[in-house]
DNA sequence: CGATGACTTGAATAGTTTCAAAGCGAGTGG
DNA sequence: CCACTCGCTTTGAAACTATTCAAGTCATCG
């Protein structure tokens, strides 16, 4: 379940000709000197990360877990902005003024914290710092644009299985049979505030995956995944997902 | 509710007679050095920025104009992400790559086009320009994850208010009776696709809206509001949208 | 003018949500 | 070890919102 055996599971499931000369982009390797630094935060599931330290801007770099940015606007409505993965960076100035949003934890894992300003100057004084934060910044732009795109665009059965892919894709690894196995590290409520999607129906539409036997859950946070590919082609979004977690830099020709 | 209100329109159109406290957040003041480097493209309605000049990397400023980003999934399925105005960033690798995105110019005006090496070089030299790119990629991060919790949570009729909102902030002045004016830079259908809605659904909504007298268009492109309070308070999304554009800093304790 | 494209509106339909009830699982105390 | 309870999940039927399709209106431009 390491951001490694994900990595192979793309090299090994779609080998759409990816050139090897641009394999940089997947996992997002963090500098030695981003590691070095920064206050080790130990997460367990379901833990608030504080979004300040004595009223400071923060930075969060993800070693080794995944965390939901979620925003709540008046009346409860909760939104699941943007899950991060290992790699992922989350700064306190992501989050909207004025509006109630948290970061956090899905999993048990390891994060990194750093004040913003303490932040600020590592990377004025290592380059490769400065240049991991901004691809990571960017990085986690397009996937949200994604993200976005799915939501506006998509019915709630294509969401889903947009979301299953996303997961898939970052902490999915290879199981016997071509198959392809990851947690579950939301709750269906809270995949369904991911989705913008009623809880109900999400369980419904789990239930039309299952029956259709593209899934397999032996229990409710374990998924099996029959054919990926056969999952893919269900959803409008999943050659762009493909192309952002499957190591292919951007071509300019497609921009 | 009042002073944030107004407050962006008043650094618009009047003088600053706000407190200098937290002045510097909006409009973002794009350095000097950024100023003065740079290619200036002159924009006409509708057209596109390339993003990439020779294969390589590109980073935008807007300095006078509303730009649309918008992302195409595979099916005509168009979703406008965000929209760019005064003071923002945009750089080529906040597309996925794989998909078909462009980069749109909603109105005549200035831009500012760099190659994304250069840009950087210029942020390694001068740190003015440094924290106003990550200032305003934070910003634009905080006001993507608003637009995606309007999609993803509010209904059709919420939805074209936090637009509507959004427009008002960003480009209306005052007008006579307290009543706030702006150019609508979009089509029907572009609205839609922002929103995430069907064209004929967003017209349906217009007609509500201009029938219950909180909107007048005296033509298709200009919009006055009659009250800006009666409409923020018809979504959940104004507050976290007025303490993003209303020059209110971001308060850690509301985090 | 007459033509074209953008916008508006109505009626039928499809998709999603709501509400309520029942099912399952994990943890607790008898 | 079992029954109990609590929270999360599943499922059904009714209600509703939003979409589709088609027809009609308006505006702009040659």
């Amino acid at each position: 379940m390491s951001h490694l055996a994900s990595s192979s599971l793309n090299n090994l499931t779609f080998s759409h000709g990816v050139d090897a000369s641009s394999s940089a982009e997947w996992p997002v390797l963090i500098p030695n000197g981003v590691l070095s630094h920064g206050t080790t935060v130990h997460t367990r599931r379901g833990q608030p990360l504080p979004l300040s330290i004595a009223g400071e801007e923060t930075v969060f770099v993800v070693r080794m877990a995944t965390l939901l940015f979620r925003l709540t606007l008046p009346g409860d409505l909760r939104q699941g902005v943007s899950l991060l993965y290992p790699g992922d960076v989350f700064r306190s100035a992501f989050v909207p003024p004025g509006g109630e949003a948290r970061l956090l934890a899905l999993t048990p894992g390891e994060v990194l914290r750093f004040r913003f300003d303490a932040f600020s100057e590592l990377m004025a004084a290592a380059p490769a710092a400065r240049a991991y934060f901004d691809l990571a910044v960017a990085r986690q732009m397009a996937r949200q644009a994604i993200h976005l795109a799915a939501i506006g665009q998509l019915d709630c059965f294509q969401r889903l299985v947009t979301f299953l892919m996303e997961l898939a894709l970052h902490t999915g690894a290879p199981a016997s049979d071509g198959r392809v196995v990851f947690e579950m590290p939301l709750s269906r409520s809270e995949i369904a505030e991911y989705l913008g999607v009623n809880a109900d129906t999400l369980s419904r539409i789990m239930s039309r995956l299952r029956g259709e036997g593209l899934l397999i859950q032996p229990d409710r946070h374990t998924v099996y995944v029959s054919d990926l590919e056969a999952l893919a082609a269900l959803s409008p979004a999943s050659p762009a997902l493909m192309s952002l977690c499957g190591g292919a830099a951007p071509e300019p020709a497609d921009l």
